[in-house]
DNA sequence: CTCCGGCATCTGGTATACCAGATACCGAAC
DNA sequence: GTTCGGTATCTGGTATACCAGATGCCGGAG
């Protein structure tokens, strides 16, 4: 038979206007740096339609939808205000995801694979003693891969849902958290050792491993970042 | 000065029409029992703005809202459907449920008042060895607060705000759920313990007696429960 | 110069009309 | 009787117009 295969659009925008303004919004705002003091922090429902090209309608479906997600915060008629988290809020976050990874690194011991538990020694052996090739800008991305790789293996898709959303309000203060080489390199030896406990099987080591690690770095924020 | 205390209308619906339809669809649908053979799970836009008489603009942003919190599904050109949980994604929430609970454990312990803690008796020691006197209804509602009393005393408000937002679905089933003797009396007991554990100040004991306590009702719900 | 009040304007909230895809019903063809 | 196709209808998506509260400018009174 003819092995015809045809192109189907699905690339293509065929979404809805208020999807599509949602995206184009979100990763603007994400993207921004809300803490700079000249930081345009007010939105204009009329102005972004127009900018878009699309009607208020479907541009304010999308609002509403961010401002649920803490992103914006619509005032009734007095405009449409892009959030600032506060210390406090973003600290809460971090606990959260403590919480959240802690309990899938558990789940993983007894769910991922022995393959997948093997899988995340490529994302931390790259960066052993060699500190020189300890890209730190590759590394974050490294490390984010790493922590998103465990809440994937927990089997549990509500725990990565949930973890999506809060790193999404965190990345806003990644830009104003130097890494510095001594704290990358003792974050690569805590993943180290919560690969071992993994593949140990021991859920109450590696839950433990996991919520000290990024308690680690809540404490790091609390201490060294300055927002408010 | 003369004390002429103006009463405020507060309590009047002065909120947006959104907001209202949004409360009025929520409750609709959280106290329906979504999982009956012949339980209408399918709205229609026009009908339900008739019925708050309310335009279809701000019924539309209630159930977009809805349709994010997962309570309804909006399908362009189908219809809006209120959405059945599977079996799994009830459990996944319950373990969400868990590792949030745990966490607000540990943080209770040493963010939490002596008094509160203390407080904490008042939500157990009436259900003690008097099986009679434990009305199971009662008990029902007692356990709820002791949970969210728990999650209260953590200090960390996302917490109890995304244990309110799951308790929500996992409500849906717990009509389906019968509470036995046996199991209420268990109950207590766990709670009893944790009580303990918090007035020790034992962040670990605290946080897997917390969680092993609702992964006891994962477990229940995963064996006795049938849904989809 | 300062303060106050009213009106022009800005801005989100709501109502309404129209659009297009999806569905269902019905009748004709076989 | 079955199948196919076309059309009426249903339904969510989008555009537009209007509403009312909030803000701020501006001029007059003091």
């Amino acid at each position: 038979m003819a092995v015809t295969s045809i192109k189907i659009d699905l690339i293509g925008e065929n979404q809805s206007l208020k999807a599509r303004a949602y995206e184009a919004l979100k990763s603007a705002i994400t993207n921004m740096n809300i803490y700079d003091a000249d930081a345009q922090l007010k939105l204009d429902e009329r102005d972004l339609s127009a900018r878009f090209g699309i009607s208020r309608t479907p541009l304010r479906e999308a609002l509403a939808q961010l401002d649920q997600e803490g992103l914006v915060k619509v005032v009734a008629r007095r405009g449409i205000f892009i959030v600032r988290k506060t210390k406090a809020e973003v600290l809460d976050m971090i606990t959260v995801w403590a919480a959240l990874e802690g309990m899938a690194a558990r789940l993983a011991c007894s769910a991922a694979s022995a393959d997948d538990i093997a899988a995340l020694h490529r994302l931390v052996d790259d960066y052993g003693q060699d500190e020189v090739a300890m890209r730190l800008g590759e590394y974050s991305d490294a490390n984010i891969t790493f922590h998103q790789a465990i809440l994937s293996l927990s089997g549990n898709p509500l725990i990565q849902g949930i973890a999506d959303s809060l790193f999404l309000h965190v990345r806003a203060i990644r830009n104003r958290t130097i890494i510095e080489q001594d704290r990358a390199k003792r974050s690569v030896a805590d993943h180290k050792e919560i690969i071992e406990a993994l593949e140990a099987r021991d859920p109450d080591r590696a839950e433990r491993l996991v919520r000290e690690h990024t308690m680690k770095l809540r404490d790091h924020v609390e201490r060294f970042v300055d927002i408010d």
